[in-house]
DNA sequence: AAGTTCTTATTAC
DNA sequence: CTAACGGTAATAAGAACTT
């Protein structure tokens, strides 16, 4: 197994970056990309927020609510999606250049293996410079860059160095950097994982070198499959590669009503907007399912699925069979409904 | 009892 | 009466259903 030299390329605040490019005026103040706080009652969360806003205690998924009532000076800018895309892609086009293989993990964030271009990290470090160079030339956009010696490393010196900067972790120095690190620096470690592991501790805050005192064989009996990634992970070691293209599994839609409601007629309409939109989305593929999620007033969700053998499957087709799992909702419980979504799974 | 399929939980961006 | 949480997708585990 040879050394890997792995590089992560992450856009500072996405959204809001670009928003403040195209709007010069709102430059140095709070600016939070999401739902509008006003409409809807303020139902919908912060997408991004620039660092002004953060200063508030605004970051993404804070609800919108909560951010008008932290920052109501901030700016409020609707999500424009289509517009992001476009410079995404224009960030793309510079970045899959520096390298064979170019993971897209999200619109703003990228993993490349650099390992056959770069015979050190000297070598790397240059190409994560020349990066930020022409991602700002061209686009006017600033960007973080980690390097290190698998995904996982490269993205926490890429955590370290935000934003607008470039860090390099190298082998000599994985194991040590990360040990006074809190627990959900792990990338699959999130809320419930680090409450589990702090409860198993009897230690609160636990860092990650309290975790690598825990036995491999203990982690996996807490947490199956994944344990035996977070033992390699708590240790600095990801054997993970940097994937190419990745076909999409599935493709969906969801929808949060303005308020809850249990009107037949409401739903039915949205649903069918949601239908006729994932199976444009999915365009040309087979079908070979679907499934219906029904969010009720109190959070609690719930989804039906159906199977069939991959398929052309037209939308009437898909749309009748939905609203039939739909209506179980409805029928097997008096309680309001919140959201509902629609998603299709296509074949390997 | 094994092999699918369905449902929920968790994570990430 | 005091404003709690989007949308999209992947993955894993366990339950439920088939054969």
């Amino acid at each position: 197994m040879k050394k890997r030299i792995i590089l992560h390329i992450d856009m500072d605040y996405f959204f809001a970056q670009i928003e403040e490019r195209e709007n010069p005026q709102f430059k140095g103040k709070p600016i939070v990309v999401g739902a509008d706080p006003r409409g809807g009652k303020g139902r919908g969360v912060v997408s991004t927020a620039n660092y002004e806003a953060r200063s508030f205690g605004i970051k993404s998924a804070t609800p919108i609510s909560r951010a008008f009532r932290l920052c109501p000076q901030a700016v409020f800018l609707p999500v424009n999606m289509d517009f992001y895309e476009k410079v995404s892609l224009s960030v793309f086009k510079i970045v899959s250049k520096k390298a064979k293989k170019v993971e897209k993990v999200s619109l703003d964030e990228a993993y490349l293996d650099l390992s056959d271009k770069c015979r050190s990290y000297k070598e790397a470090e240059k190409v994560g410079e020349e990066i930020k160079k022409e991602i700002y030339k061209k686009e006017r956009l600033t960007c973080t860059v980690g390097i290190g010696e698998n995904k996982m490393m490269a993205k926490i010196a890429c955590e370290l160095a935000k934003p607008d900067g470039l860090k390099v972790i190298k082998p000599s120095q994985t194991k040590k950097i990360i040990e006074e690190m809190p627990l959900e620096t792990i990338p699959g470690i999130g809320p419930k994982t680090k409450e589990a592991i702090q409860k198993y501790l009897k230690k609160k805050n636990a860092k990650i070198k309290d975790a690598r005192k825990i036995k491999k064989e203990k982690l996996i009996d807490l947490f199956g499959k994944r344990g035996d990634d977070f033992y390699h992970k708590l240790r600095g070691v990801d054997n993970s590669l940097v994937e190419g293209e990745r076909k999409a599994k599935s493709v969906g839609k969801e929808h949060t009503f303005q308020k809850d409601t249990r009107d037949p007629e409401k739903i039915i309409k949205v649903f069918r907007r949601l239908v006729g939109d994932v199976y444009r989305q999915a365009k040309e593929e087979k079908i070979k399912g679907l499934v219906v999620v029904c969010r009720f007033e109190d959070f609690e969700t719930h989804t039906k699925q159906a199977s069939f053998e991959p398929g052309n499957y037209k939308e009437d087709f898909l749309y009748k069979k939905g609203v039939s799992l739909l209506l179980r909702f409805l029928t097997r419980s008096n309680k309001k409904i919140r959201l509902i979504g629609f998603r299709v799974s296509l074949p390997e």
